[in-house]
DNA sequence: ATACGATCTGACATCGATGTCAAGCACCTG
DNA sequence: CAGGTGCTTGACATCGATGTCAGATCGTAT
């Protein structure tokens, strides 16, 4: 199949290659008719400029590069399909990259790539999204980024994110207004952000309602199944425990679940269970999870956005930031508190 | 940040770019010592040839494209990150693109994307491996293929699989051998060719076995949770239930287990559940679903390989198979049917 | 009529690599 | 010694687009 490129199109058009560039780029300067004439044997061609050559002529990218930690976490996947849908709108094209801290080279490696796949932009998902080195590298080789719900270093690049605090302070709110007291919350992984300002505001729910929340009531997790797990012995396993757990994010929330099953503890009359991220398994789960639905389609496609409109407007750099709404859930796992005249419904 | 190029490197290291092109690429005809100072330059500058003027100049690219239907499924994510793995390993990049054939001119949207981008190769999976359009658009276009579990025109392309129909006929053997005798089997999406095999592999054990499978113990689902609950509402609402049901796939699966705990069916007392994927959430689950291992991570990786392994020596064309190796993991939601003298474990 | 700016247009170089081809050289062979 | 043959190297064109710049055209103010 013979490629159409530009010359064909100049050729049947009667213009010159240069003329052809520049309707398709839409610059002024071009005489309405040609343009028209020009537009229509694009059309009729079926012609799609080689997003190669025009990188390389004009250093202008239109790959835009999706960079994860963990690829395979539900999480992920939410953004990408968002990331995904709205490239295909525009017209970009999404290289995925996975990032591996631990593994030794890991920003050398990452520098080649670079330099091999020029990208028109980067988004950059927690947490390798507060990774200094990473930003410094991409500073260096003036790729715009995004980055998705950072914590250091906000003004520093462009940024989309959610009100972590307030949504965690909201949901705490609410198992508070079901009349529990002893509310136990299990922490995200510290490397994330996010994770810490969802403690804070669950905290900070807590403060309000003259509530303290001894150590043995925050416990550390890491966002995974099994660090859930595990947060759930210490908590069900013996002694006094909680009448709700929140836990960071929905996998953490399940696996307090799944705890709670196999001692025989009834979920939701004597536990309640809340999550984080509104993740597809929060509906998988039995009883469905209460949690917070997190925008991350929404999120990832407005990356998208940040990076491909060309706010060039202001010189190119106002970082802009964009903060997206999200939603308290509440399904079957949690419920009024064992005992406890029902609290006004706020 | 100035960008090194091939040039930078032929007058460090006083040769002609040809022949720094020619030892990148590990051509013959090149005096060793030249060879090695090229060499020692090379990862002095750290030099990367940018991978767009490669492609330009020698339409070979180093982009490999990974088609999806539904990027968000936890299938899709373990085959992503297997073919990310290998892809990093070879120094190669994917370009993920998802496809909706229900979308008015995704054949044009997606021939559109192949002319801006050339890919170096495609990995198709389910279920649009089996698109017929799209398998000759590839092949207009010159760009090889390699599919994951494909159900139809086998010798088209060369293709990495796993024994489906097998792997299904052992779990069907192995709840036999639990002295299960009402099984029922929940399908998979037809439009998944998988799905019909996994069918066959459960009826061929069950007529081995001298049992009849009525069309009310063979229900239609279409891989998501939604459609399992609705099976499982087919299946355990009324009537005799089954004292063991096979789902095609583990979200299925799950919602059948949910369904069960809903009513206060039991599991595995009163009704044994599997599974087939064994993905992330199979062990999500309480009980911890039985299921079949599938190797997603590797065929993927395995896809890859086909891809950039030029087994050209051929003269490019003999589709290779690559039949990767399953394992049945029985887990804690199957376990002997109710009043059955335990059969022999085979 | 002349000059001038604003609009249009195309020739040509360029981006960073590889394909083609021919030249240079050493080593045989007859 | 003429004439291969095989190895080694670089000059130059090329891939498909865009940047630069100069030339052409037109209306209009001087």
């Amino acid at each position: 199949m013979k490629t159409i490129t530009i010359k064909d199109v100049a050729a049947r058009a009667g213009v010159s290659p240069k003329t052809v560039s520049r309707v398709i780029n839409s610059e002024s300067y071009v005489r309405p008719e040609l343009r028209a004439t020009v537009q229509k044997v694009v059309e009729e061609l079926g012609y799609r400029p080689n997003a190669f050559a025009r990188e390389l002529s004009s250093s202008r990218s239109f790959l835009l590069g999706l960079f994860f930690d963990d690829p395979a976490s539900p999480y992920a996947a939410d953004l990408q399909r968002g990331a995904l849908a709205r490239c295909r709108e525009l017209s970009y094209h999404l290289v995925v990259e996975q990032l591996d801290r631990e593994c030794a080279g890991w920003l050398e490696e990452c520098e080649a790539s670079l330099r091999a796949v020029r990208l028109g932009g980067a988004v950059l998902t927690p947490p390798l999204c507060d990774w200094e080195e990473l930003l410094d590298l991409f500073e260096r080789y003036a790729v715009p980024v995004v980055r998705i719900s950072p914590g250091d270093d906000l003004e520093r690049t462009s940024r989309v994110e959610m009100d972590d605090r307030g949504a965690a302070r909201e949901m705490t709110e609410q198992l508070l207004a079901l009349g529990h007291r002893d509310i136990a919350f299990v922490q995200g992984n510290p490397t994330h952000h996010a994770a810490a300002r969802r403690l804070e505001g669950f905290r900070a729910a807590m403060a309000a309602a003259g509530l303290p929340v001894p150590a043995s009531r925050a416990l550390q997790g890491d966002f995974t199944f099994r660090s859930g797990l595990e947060a759930a012995e210490r908590l069900l396993g013996g002694g006094e425990r909680p009448s709700a757990v929140f836990a960071a994010n929905d996998e953490m929330a399940l696996a307090i679940l799944v705890a709670a099953m196999r001692i025989g503890i009834a979920v939701p009359e004597q536990l309640s269970i809340a999550g984080f991220d509104d993740s597809a398994i929060a509906r998988m789960a039995w009883p469905q999870l209460s949690t917070v639905r997190q925008p991350n389609f929404e999120m990832a496609a407005t990356a998208v956005d940040l990076l491909t409109h060309p706010q060039r407007a202001a010189g190119s750099t106002t970082p802009e930031t964009c903060l997206l709404p999200h939603a308290v859930v509440m399904r079957a796992s949690t419920a009024a508190a064992a005992g406890a005249e029902s609290a006004a419904l706020s």
